[in-house]
DNA sequence: TTATAATCGGATAAATTTGTCTGATAATAT
DNA sequence: ATATTATCAGACAAATTTATCCGATTATAA
């Protein structure tokens, strides 16, 4: 099974997205997030709470509380959701395991790995969640 | 956790350059691979199986029994290893985790994470065996 | 005050990956 | 024949991921 990033991650990112996708300053429980995204309330909570500690999203208790963004949507990128949930390791290691690996030990890809993999991370932090914003209201649509 | 390949894979590939490194027609035991890759020969054993079964390599019993590649080195890719392990799902599913994702579907990174895993399979899909081997030589000495 | 909903902590469990161990069988070089 | 080595099968276990369930607490709107 080969993946990019783990289901916690994942759906760290559909919540966040849906996060951005609402009315500004309007607070989102985790009993909806859970229904949209269609995993259960506990496991999304603590995802939640994961991302809250972070400091990507802040959260209110009491009737009519919920979770929202911490900053303005165009300072929160990908790279923040992965950095929180599944750490940049994968950013900085060898495709081929190859635990001695480095620009003077290079694996046999190093240098065309590197490239694209140095591709995706600025793919991930230009994509800042506001810029996605749009597209995800027509993608929540089809869920 | 961000990964990009299992474990099993980053192995086989490993062992697959090991084996393109030897002499022509050359064979070596399951032993002597767990030993220049450093996991066990019982794990060793299994994945080459897996190998073999998808016909990247032979085997053969005996003494002075062993594995080697079954192919010229120009006709194994590491997409090849890859598809025999780990399959190729990762090139075919959405970054995102969105089920329903697809060109009339598409999550908001659809079109852009989709040119990075095209271009990643192209890197997988041209790097032959043998174009490794030199580099794969000087890697292995340093492990 | 009451109802609602988040917070916090922990126990449990299913699934998968990763790894270890054992034993029986088959093939082959010497 | 004997020793070596691959093959095959299966049990076991440790670690991690992915959940599920429960109960007690805290904050707040009405």
């Amino acid at each position: 099974m080969t993946i990019l990033f783990s289901k916690k991650c994942e759906y760290a990112m559909q919540a966040i997205l849906y996060l951005a996708a609402q009315k500004k300053g309007a607070l989102v429980s985790a009993l909806e997030i859970s229904r949209v995204i269609k995993i259960p309330r506990e496991f999304i909570s603590k995802i939640l709470q994961s991302l809250r500690k972070s400091g990507l999203i802040y959260s209110s208790k009491g009737k009519f509380g919920g979770f929202g963004l911490s900053k303005d949507p165009s300072r929160i990128r990908l790279i923040d959701v992965v950095s929180a949930i599944d750490g940049l390791d994968m950013f900085d290691s060898c495709i081929l395991g190859f635990s001695t690996c480095s620009p003077s030990q290079p694996c046999p890809v190093h240098d065309r790995w590197g490239t694209l993999r140095n591709r995706t991370y600025d793919m991930l932090a230009t994509e800042t969640i506001d810029k996605l914003k749009d597209k995800t209201l027509t993608k929540i649509k089809s869920l």
